[in-house]
DNA sequence: TAAAATTCTACCTAAACGGGTAGTTTTTAG
DNA sequence: CTAAAAACTACCCGTTTAGGTAGAATTTTA
């Protein structure tokens, strides 16, 4: 049985969910709130498996809610609710910890799929949402900073922590030698010193 | 007109999937390979929209593969095709460069689907792919290490090369004040210097 | 209001860093 | 094979960084 809480300002989405839910016997509405803070003020929240979460509510917005809730109830499966489908929104939200999302324009057959497949593991979204996801999460290409295989190797000592010394003894080069790799990663990622190269650089080495 | 090009090591796989794709008077396979190195030494990919390429393949696999193809042909979309769903391989190729991936027991109008939402800008995908893809780039929420926001300020300076006297000018404080919370800094994050600091803190500080 | 914690400033010292220059060895290219 | 480029070593020198300690100013807590 799945338990699920609706947070939807708008009573009629709320009750018209909660009777198309119900029907399924798998599936139970076992809260209703009309705001973020009204949910976060009652426990229900701790005992549901999957929240319905409209992205924008008066008060704490959806976006800033499933923060919130993720960091109380980690386990908790956030679906956010949206009227538009190709929307920054969405996507801030799922930075913000949401696990999927749909239509509010859905019919009740996708609905209750959308649920299963997020009480399962998987995230619903839009294959538009999706490739947005996904392209944050790529290496990126073509600015590729072509480091050589010692720079990535010293770089990486260095956002490790590493001083000059212990990384010419980790791989067996001189200080003097260390530091001619070190001014020339400075020179291809322009960095003045170490810090900025790590966080300039910390994306072109290997993990 | 949607140009394709097919890249798999399956005979009838290839040429099952020509026949389909042909049918549509929108789409159009301009050239079949049986392997990465085979597309390579061709230039028909710089002609091709799309690429449909098998994630297991003899010789370069499919997961290397995109990486060149995408350097090479930036603005090509690139769906990978596999046999099982939830697989780290699949997984690995979106990292690489991918826009979405598709099964290969999909149904051709799936098929056909798949290829119009991909061309048009999205990324087709399975829940549970798409959970993972999520999860990879959500802001870590748990071990999210409580710096202050003077001490995030400082952090992002370092990050951005500043010295200890810039940034004490930047933020109106003394140069021992700046120390001050940068030796706060590392003890939060158990850093020996600036650029391990900013290797451990760079995601917690905001963009 | 008093005590405690946090924030900020100050100074000392040693170590580490970064730029410049210059020479040697090794690799690469013609 | 020879010239050019890249990789490595070496030294000088001034600046920056990091650790330690300590005390004032400010805010929080009881």
């Amino acid at each position: 049985m799945i338990k699920i809480s609706i947070i939807e300002d708008n009573k009629y989405m709320r009750e018209g969910w909660q009777a198309v839910l119900d029907l399924d016997s798998n599936i139970c509405v076992i809260a209703m709130f009309e705001s973020c803070e009204d949910a976060f003020k009652s426990d229900d929240l701790a005992k549901t498996d999957l929240i319905l979460l409209d992205i924008q509510l008066p008060g704490i917005s959806g976006i800033e809610g499933v923060k919130t809730i993720k960091q109380r109830y980690p386990d908790v499966v956030v679906l956010m609710v949206t009227m538009h489908d190709d929307n920054e929104r969405v996507f801030e939200a799922l930075r913000n910890g949401a696990d999927g999302y749909l239509l509010k324009k859905v019919t009740p057959a996708e609905l209750v799929e959308a649920i299963k497949i997020a009480n399962e593991g998987g995230s619903p979204m839009t294959p538009n949402i999706a490739r947005k996801v996904i392209q944050s999460f790529q290496k990126t290409p073509q600015n590729d900073v072509d480091l050589t295989a010692v720079e990535k190797l010293i770089l990486k000592g260095l956002a490790n922590g590493l001083s000059y010394k212990a990384l010419a003894e980790e791989i067996h080069l001189s200080i003097d030698g260390v530091r001619y790799h070190i001014r020339n990663i400075y020179r291809k990622l322009e960095a003045k010193n170490s810090s900025e190269a790590v966080a300039k650089g910390i994306d072109y080495i290997d993990p």
